[in-house]
DNA sequence: TACTCGATCGGA
DNA sequence: CCGATCGAGTAA
């Protein structure tokens, strides 16, 4: 039930696909034995050298260099001087893109996320991995594709008009998810419910 | 080296 | 609406 995602798979496709198949999963940070999860609930995608509100349009840089690895890695930097941000790398090595984990069950803004469960730069270009303290798990909540909605990005304006206005923010209300309804539906297709599981898929 | 400007937030 | 606060990127 609870599958621990590996740097891996992290690698396989864009940051588009990466941020909506992030909705849902889990953000778990651990510091000093102690453990907290998070379901993530709003991300966004910053797409390579062409996406002018993405880092990396700026080419390779020191800052950059971490987007240019392969995917699963953390890039975490800082914002206005005050708020760090913590984005997953995604695809393969030399395709700069990232996903920014803008908010969690619970906490709304990639700042106050970061503040919450002690992420800092600290963490820049460490795997997403349970060695590293903070790594994504699969707890298999599903999130219908119609629960998603996609905006704009947040912030960035001054990528223009047309970098701007591409809807890749993604977002969803887990307290809209119908979990039980999910598993009556899942208990008539044939499958019994694991107890604990939450739309175990 | 000297600028400018943020993938934000909290408080007037 | 504004200030905080600092490092990356750019120009020189």
């Amino acid at each position: 039930m609870a599958r621990v995602m590996a740097p891996e798979e992290f690698r396989e496709t864009g940051p588009v696909a990466a941020a909506r198949g992030l909705l849902g999963k889990v953000l778990v940070r651990t510091l000093r034995g102690r453990r907290t999860e998070r379901v993530i609930t709003e991300v966004e995608a910053y797409d390579g050298e062409r996406d002018l509100a993405c880092h990396a349009s700026k080419g390779r840089t020191k800052r950059t260099e971490v987007m240019y690895r392969p995917g699963g890695v953390w890039y975490v930097y800082l914002c206005y001087g005050v708020h760090e941000m913590l984005n997953l790398v995604t695809g393969p090595a030399d395709c700069p893109a990232a996903v920014l984990i803008r908010g969690v069950a619970g906490i709304a803004g990639p700042g106050r996320l970061t503040k919450a469960l002690a992420i800092d730069r600290s963490l820049n270009a460490a795997a997403a991995h349970p060695d590293s303290g903070l790594h994504v798990e699969d707890h298999g909540v599903v999130v219908p594709r119609r629960r998603v909605r996609a905006t704009p990005r947040i912030g960035v304006d001054y990528a223009g008009p047309v970098w701007a206005a591409k809807k890749w923010r993604f977002t969803f209300d887990p307290a809209k998810l119908p979990e039980s309804k999910q598993r009556v539906r899942r208990v008539a297709r044939g499958f019994s419910p694991r107890p604990g599981t939450q739309n175990a898929g």
